[in-house]
RNA sequence: GCCGCUAUGGUGCAACGGUUAGCACGUAGCCCUUUCAAGGCUAAAAUACGGGUUCGAUUCCCGUUAGCGGUACCA
């Protein structure tokens, strides 16, 4: 079988060559070791075998070189007798002379057609780069520049695939990444602005991007490094650009409420939304970990009442003690509840983290959350002491 | 196999003949502190190997090795 592939006498325009019946032909990986640069058999003045249908390949000068300009690899040159007499038109099948157009085909024709000037794609394009090449002139076409870009490998240094999670960059989207985070990650592979500065919003990076500046060598995908970026933009994009992001996660998880869309509730959601975004990762942990912001319902962590609730029927004293001081307040703001809260630490000879972490999981039921007394002033006097008393009921 | 590309800490990039080889992520430690982040400071950590060229190589040339890509009637 393999000999008949790669030997020159054999009837190679012909579909019969690689076989109709998929057992016939190797396995890609297999017959590169063995092959040898396929030229057409009508070179040789050998028609087709009678009864098959031939393919459209093209015919590759002998000899010579095919040059092209690449914007990133620079001046590139190719000897022909590397390449093959590729397939420009399958065989048709049926009734149908010739059948559909092979990739090569198709795009050079419709670069053309959309009259592409710059054509940007991976370096995996840069060995076929030649052929396209020979196309553009064999149809009397301005060849356009090429720009080839280095690969995306996963941790592994292999090609990204379905295997390294998210190929896809909806799913980035999905996963509660910013857009633009994602967007300034990408941007700094294969390529850097020149200072030390990484953080750059989009419009810095289309004035300060350019092609020469884009290196040849495959970069690895470090997931750890667009997490880092995607806190930073959390941390640092101006809060009315947040709220639409934080809105939308809300009202996927069912939590979202029109009072929050004007006016005074829409203060409250802006400062709210402040206050958390310095410790959340990825959007939907505005739903998720910062939920009891936002609903009432919620359900107080587990390994947080493990943590800060380890001797019950003291920290159940303190909190009710706690609720009725805080209900006493005239003024609910930071620094009334700061003090009242301290106060009932002092009288019970109880240091005040102590007191302060306890209320963290009672209020919010977590044990990482915003500064305690911020928090008190988000939630309002009413919900905090409620909740402090269903956690003093929780507690037996 | 053949052809091609690439090679700086674990990762992403700087340094484009002369620097104590720089920055960022990550890692470790310290500070801050009300949890956890953030922030500040510090530390460990690199020019793949071998030959040239040069007064001088991370940088230029050659070879080796390694990784990647291409080599399909895939795209």
């Amino acid at each position: 079988m393999r000999a008949r592939f790669t030997s020159h006498s054999a009837p190679l325009c012909t579909s019969k060559l690689l076989g109709s019946a998929s057992q016939t032909v190797p396995r890609f990986a297999e017959t590169a070791k063995v092959r040898r640069v396929t030229r057409c058999s009508c070179r040789d003045g050998k028609p087709s075998a009678s009864g098959v249908k031939p393919a459209v390949r093209f015919k590759v000068p002998v000899g010579g070189t095919t040059k092209f300009l690449d914007v990133v690899f620079g001046e590139r040159e190719f000897s022909n007798d590397e390449i093959e007499d590729f397939v420009l038109l399958r065989s048709g099948k049926g009734e149908e002379e010739f059948g559909q157009a092979m990739y090569h085909m198709s795009v050079v024709v419709d670069d053309i057609d959309m009259r592409i000037t710059h054509v940007i794609r991976g370096a995996d394009h840069i060995s076929n780069t030649p052929k396209q090449v020979l196309l553009y002139r064999a149809m009397g076409a301005a060849i356009p520049f090429f720009a080839h870009l280095p690969l995306i490998l996963g941790a592994d240094k292999s090609r990204l695939s379905k295997r390294h999670g998210a190929t896809d960059v909806n799913m980035y989207r999905t996963e509660g990444f910013l857009p633009e985070a994602f967007r300034n990650f990408l941007a700094l592979l294969g390529w850097a602005p020149g200072g030390d500065e990484e953080f750059l919003r989009t419009s810095q990076l289309l004035e300060k991007f350019s092609l020469q500046g884009v290196s040849r060598t495959n970069a690895v995908f470090d997931r750890p490094k667009l997490e880092w970026f995607n806190t930073q933009y959390l941390q640092k994009l101006p809060i009315d650009e947040l709220l639409p992001e934080v809105e939308a996660q809300l009202r996927r998880s069912g939590l979202w409420k029109d009072e929050w869309a004007t006016g005074a509730g829409r203060e409250w959601f802006s400062r709210t939304v402040d206050l958390l975004r310095p410790r959340v990762r990825l959007l939907p942990d505005f739903a998720s970990w910062s939920r009891a912001f936002f609903s009432d319902e919620f359900e107080r962590d587990p390994a947080a009442k493990e943590k800060f609730w380890k001797e019950p029927a003291k920290i159940k004293e303190l909190l009710r003690k706690t609720a009725d001081a805080l209900a006493a307040l005239t003024e609910w703001s930071h620094d009334p509840c700061d003090h009242a809260t301290r106060a009932v630490a002092e009288a019970a000879g109880v240091k005040a983290g102590l007191l302060i972490n306890a209320i963290r999981v009672a209020i919010v039921g977590q044990a990482v959350a915003p500064p305690l007394f911020d928090t008190m002033v988000v939630l309002g006097q009413e919900r905090v002491v409620r909740r402090l008393r269903d956690a003093v009921t929780e507690l037996g």
